[in-house]
DNA sequence: CTGAATCCAATGCGATACTG
DNA sequence: CAGTATCGCATTGGATTCAG
């Protein structure tokens, strides 16, 4: 819809939402996960990824891109090759992501205790 | 439909995915904000909260309540009067909304240096 | 091999009006 | 005061097909 020109800046009334809206969405954190093992090309991704479509990965991949925590690096050969990588940003969010799984464990505990 | 009875047991690849459903989602970050100061009224957080319609503040603050994060009060009085607190697994969500925060911050400043 | 184009279904957010 | 009911729009995720 020819949306306005706003450099991918996004009203957020809070910061933690603009968090939120870099590693949320559906695969994302799994992107992130696998490649903090290090640069993989796109058909690594999609095999680690199994349940992902090529056009999602593709999307979701873009958008990490555009918000700075994915490098992209083309190789104009024949056939093509992508390869994908953590930026120092990126690589930046692992104690974040960490906080956000170890709070979802400490979750289930408590769930499982409430139904006892 | 009728679905299988999974009791809100949704399907997440990884426990980063359960954590971002409870806290992602408009206002609710906001929401569990302005409850970490104390126990709110309905009302009173339709004034703090001035932007979300009655509608969907009552949504979000009953999914908060379904995860758990959220502590629910009713009197059964004339005028009704609802109570709205954050439980202990609520109150644990502070470090994670504050790591979350200063990534966002963090990730500011990278966009910063990258533009000049 | 990597990725774009088209099309579609499900969900999320919200405006508005109504209720005990 | 604290909700619920109805409705509509926008966004997201996905299936499928095509292309360099």
């Amino acid at each position: 819809m020819n949306e306005a020109p706003d450099q991918g800046a996004e009203i957020h009334v809070c910061a933690v939402e603009e968090t939120i809206e870099i590693i949320g969405g559906k695969w994302k954190c799994q992107i992130l996960h696998t490649l903090q093992d290090g640069t993989k090309r796109f058909g690594d991704l999609r095999r680690e990824i199994p349940d992902v479509t090529q056009r999602i990965l593709t999307r979701k991949l873009r958008e990490l891109e555009d918000h700075g925590v994915v490098h992209r690096k083309v190789y104009a050969e024949v056939p093509p090759r992508t390869e994908y990588s953590l930026t120092p940003l990126g690589q930046s969010l692992g104690p974040v992501l960490d906080a956000l799984e170890n709070w979802a464990i400490k979750s289930r505990l408590s769930a499982t205790k409430a139904q006892q």
